[in-house]
DNA sequence: TGACAATTGAAAATGAATATCATAAACTAT
DNA sequence: ATAGTTTATGATATTCATTTTCAATTGTCA
């Protein structure tokens, strides 16, 4: 099942109805796998698209789509949001933000498992999601002391 | 050395200076060791000792005092910033957040050293921090199905 | 097709955080 | 202690991401 007849499902489960912005706004997404775009950067990349679309939408669609499981929502201390399709086989991924350059690396994998089951054994606690990210300094950065 | 040489020194050390005001705010934030206030939070409770305090000195305090590194600065996605007193001894744990009651739980150890090394091996990313949150429920909210 | 509810776009509103700027307070060397 | 220098403060205005409002539009389903 593609991208496309997920959401188109997810919404009429809930009796939300499918419109050509929410089609365009998925399809930026999608067309951005592994970039962490912001609600203003999907804007401006959905605008080319479908130029009447307001900024309103945008941001609504977005919280939608994260309800629905069809994109996560990340936050790096920028005082914005950004998003990633969530994708089942490579959700398990880390972020390395680098102090100096300040890019984004993805470190795939999630190695959690130990730790999240001593968590639910002490702490009498269901994990249902975890954030992770490491900052420091990248490759790049590390070389050009 | 307690917290408000730490203070006197880390200020003096890069040419700040000590002010009441400084003193207060650490003063409420020690008062507050475990409870990750908000910056408005804070600013309430520092009214109470100190009522002439503006709110633009309480931010420019916390922001302050995290990059002197006597405060840790956490997000937990609500649109505000919290800070927890930063303790050496005491401030390798992550946070368990409760999806349901909003509840922030302690989990003590960092238990990451090994993950921690893969990435420095597998990414040469030199890794200075990290943050780490779980979400799920809490054994409270659990029992109360 | 028609009816009804959900959705949209534009604009205003919100709210946390930051910038501005004149006044005040802390530090330094005398 | 004091004068002189610099940093800090408080009040206010401003910024900027996000949310709300509301009238007009568009999907969906019988």
């Amino acid at each position: 099942m593609n991208e496309f007849d997920k959401l188109k499902e997810k919404l009429k489960e809930k009796g939300f109805k499918l419109t050509t912005q929410r089609r365009v706004i998925l399809d930026v997404i999608m067309e951005n796998k592994n970039k962490h775009l912001s609600s203003e950067e999907i804007y401006d990349l959905v605008k080319r698209k479908y130029p009447e679309i307001g900024l309103a939408t945008v941001y609504r669609t977005l919280q939608l789509f994260e309800e629905l499981g069809l994109v996560y929502k990340l936050n790096f201390d920028e005082g914005r949001n950004r998003y990633e399709l969530y994708q089942e086989d490579a959700h398990q991924h880390h972020h390395l933000i680098c102090l100096k350059c300040g890019n984004v690396i993805e470190m795939e994998g999630d190695l959690l498992e130990d730790l999240e089951k001593l968590i639910e054994k002490t702490k009498n606690f269901e994990i249902v999601d975890h954030n992770v990210k490491f900052y420091g300094y990248c490759s790049n950065c590390r070389n050009k002391v």
